[in-house]
DNA sequence: CGTTTCGTTGAGCGGGGTCAAACGACGTGG
DNA sequence: CCACGTCGTTTGACCCCGCTCAACGAAACG
């Protein structure tokens, strides 16, 4: 698999982390650790990053791009746990296996960090135990979260809300390109492509968006809201 | 609310941890730290522990008895995010108020912890802090496989595989009391009590288990297994 | 251009939901 | 001790949301 082909042009083992990253754990996570500096790293489209059963050697930060992790049954059905946008992180796992597959949604840049290092880092500097600590304390509530998503919602509920937090995470502004596929939507929704496909129809029908060609989307926040109505 | 009434014989305000902990968290969190000792108390069946919105000032371990959280919409449908028996940790919050409500199924004695106190520990001793995460982290991991139940699986593979999850941390003899209702397994699962009940009676006419009276049953664990296949 | 992949739309079906009734295990009071 | 009410569970009848199968349109790519 060959990794950097499709990304944009400039340098591809690029240096330090100028992308805009102002997301989710706020200034930086392992700001306060100097010595913990990430080996940038690129990947293409459908690049895999890690795959499910592998060593965990690594964890890694988001600078450009989207990543999504997954898990699957042996018949074939997928369920995506989570889309990794810029600034967050991904891959911690409690065992010395990965227990998901993680892959680029696009041409991704990525820092990677040794996982013995942030371990061992970690048993001895606590502020960066903590920091590890209430990371995966959010993406817990993230779960949970999605966890009364699939449980209890309905289709249309469960892409209304999918497309607020995508907006929420892209910037807030209500107009944005999808970086994922209706197949990646349908997989993480707990829903088949024809009833994504179909839903967005109707939520552009019932005047809560715009198509605005390819996966470009505009949203009328406040519909939106009226349909997920917690 | 009345507190420890319904609960069986002894003292109430029990001192000490001499229930059967040997579950998860291994030979008992913050073992490694004797100046966190938690606060016993007890809780009657159906009683809250906490509710959603309310000041997360405490964490709690469960002793004895079972516990549920859940979180709630508007409109009464409820996802039970996890069930929590003896040996057990509940009640970690990112942010400073609960997401979750948490409730007694039974009588049911935890010790909580101050979370405060525990958090001030956590940051100058990175061993308890390493603790923390190592925990939040394997919720995390039961919260992604609870994900793939929940969007990807039918009714009698939700119910299966809820049936063997339940045997084995009950210590996995394939016979056992369920210590919940339909409701809350129907909750936990995504689905009615209708097709709780229903898919039981199935499993029983397939011959992958046995009505024992009550809330008791017996497993065939092979053929059920079989049902959950991966 | 043809080919492939992705997205949309339609027709029909079925798994699981809804509504309703009855049953059994308890606990309470006559 | 039994009549009665309550609550949890089971079962039946019916229906609908979302899945399946299939065709077609629209980009992306060689």
């Amino acid at each position: 698999m060959s990794r950097e082909t499709v990304l944009p042009p400039a340098s591809r083992p690029f240096v330090g982390s100028r992308a805009p990253v102002t997301t989710a754990d706020g200034p930086g996570l392992f700001a306060a650790c100097p010595e913990l500096i990430g080996t940038p790293a690129a990947y293409d489209r459908e690049e895999e990053i890690f795959g499910e059963g592998e060593e965990a050697e690594s964890v890694y930060r988001v600078m450009q791009g989207a990543v999504r992790t997954h898990k699957v049954l042996s018949d074939g059905r997928r369920q995506i746990t989570g889309f990794h946008l810029p600034g967050d992180l991904f891959g911690f796992e409690p065992g010395e296996a990965h227990r998901h597959s993680a892959e680029a949604l696009s041409g991704t840049r990525v820092l990677i960090f040794k996982r013995r290092q942030v371990e061992r880092i970690a048993t001895h500097r606590a502020e960066v135990a903590c920091q590890l600590w209430s990371l995966a304390t959010r993406s817990l509530r993230q779960a949970q979260d999605h966890m009364l998503l699939l449980g209890r919602r309905s289709a249309l509920e469960r892409v209304a809300a999918f497309l607020l937090d995508v907006d929420l995470r892209l910037g807030g502004t209500g107009a944005f390109d999808l970086p994922m596929t209706r197949r990646d939507i349908a997989d993480y929704l707990g829903l088949t492509i024809e009833t994504v496909s179909r839903t967005i129809t109707q939520l552009e029908a019932e005047g809560a968006l715009l198509r605005t060609g390819g996966r470009k989307v505009s949203l009328r926040r406040g519909r939106m809201h009226r349909l997920v109505e917690d």
